[in-house]
DNA sequence: ATCGTTGCAAAGCATTTGCATGCCT
DNA sequence: AGGCATGCAAATGCTTTGCAACGAT
């Protein structure tokens, strides 16, 4: 967190009340292991800091991801949430996302989960795997 | 494809103009391995079936989901496109998707590229996964 | 003839953009 | 002081919906 505002600065991006904000809320939610969306985010960036239009949170959102200082995931559904970005543990990639379809709940997956496919899509397809960027969709244990 | 259309007879559902406008373009798509989005069926149905109203098309494309003659498939970057739908071919799930972040293109993979992935997800969390629901992305051998 | 489907138009919703002002550095 | 970031409001683009007319069975 503090080393995100740090990354920030260091990357020439300024820090301003709406984006310190942002992340205060998407820092928060990680946390709690919640993955928000960017409307979501605006509402609860809302509760804190009214001041800060919506617009304002949507171009944040995006500056912070070039950044890199945070992430984005695709779920499944048309959905696009945000956490912040973490450092490559090791040879593999970041953690992996999978989503239940029918509550809908976002679980994380450990980054050498999909070494397996990875492999092999790059030995048949020379396909490179963003381990980090999309979620699978299935069905969670407890909604089966 | 006219085992599409009977599929949709038994179904009890109307086989209309509309509908097999849109049929029609989803198979000739799939014939040519493309992808398609609603919007992008929606531009081609009214090319060949001029009539047919663009909201007719998201409804049809709904309903053809529902009855199972179609499948959609989630790509990271929130689209969603259609494809006519298989039956599943062994103890495999249906065949994958991954998106190239570059060209956007997407990839069809055999259903047990998943296989490690799907049992360590069902061991691991009791997690079923759907392999055909949803792309992974990455980077294709073009795009490196 | 029935009732599911359609066309139309309008609403809905999330997201984006132009522009003048404000504020971080 | 300089220039990026912001607020505002309007525009955009995809998708959905209410309703009356239509047509597949």
């Amino acid at each position: 967190m503090a080393d995100a505002v740090s990354r920030l600065r260091s990357a020439g991006e300024r820090v301003t009340p709406a984006r310190y904000a942002v992340l205060r809320v998407v820092d928060a939610a990680d946390l709690a292991d919640e993955h928000l969306t960017a409307e979501q985010i605006g509402a609860r960036v809302a509760e804190v800091e009214p001041s800060v239009h919506r617009a304002t949170v949507y171009r944040t959102l995006t500056s912070l991801a070039e950044t890199g200082v945070l992430s984005h995931v695709h779920l499944g559904g048309s959905a696009t949430v945000y956490h912040l970005a973490e450092p490559p543990v090791n040879h593999h990639g970041h953690h992996g996302h999978v989503q239940c379809h029918v509550c809908g709940r976002v679980l994380d997956v450990p980054p050498d989960t999909f070494d397996g496919v990875a492999r092999r899509l790059l030995d048949e397809l020379g396909f490179v795997l963003d381990t980090g960027h999309a979620a699978l969709l299935g069905t969670c244990a407890d909604c089966r």
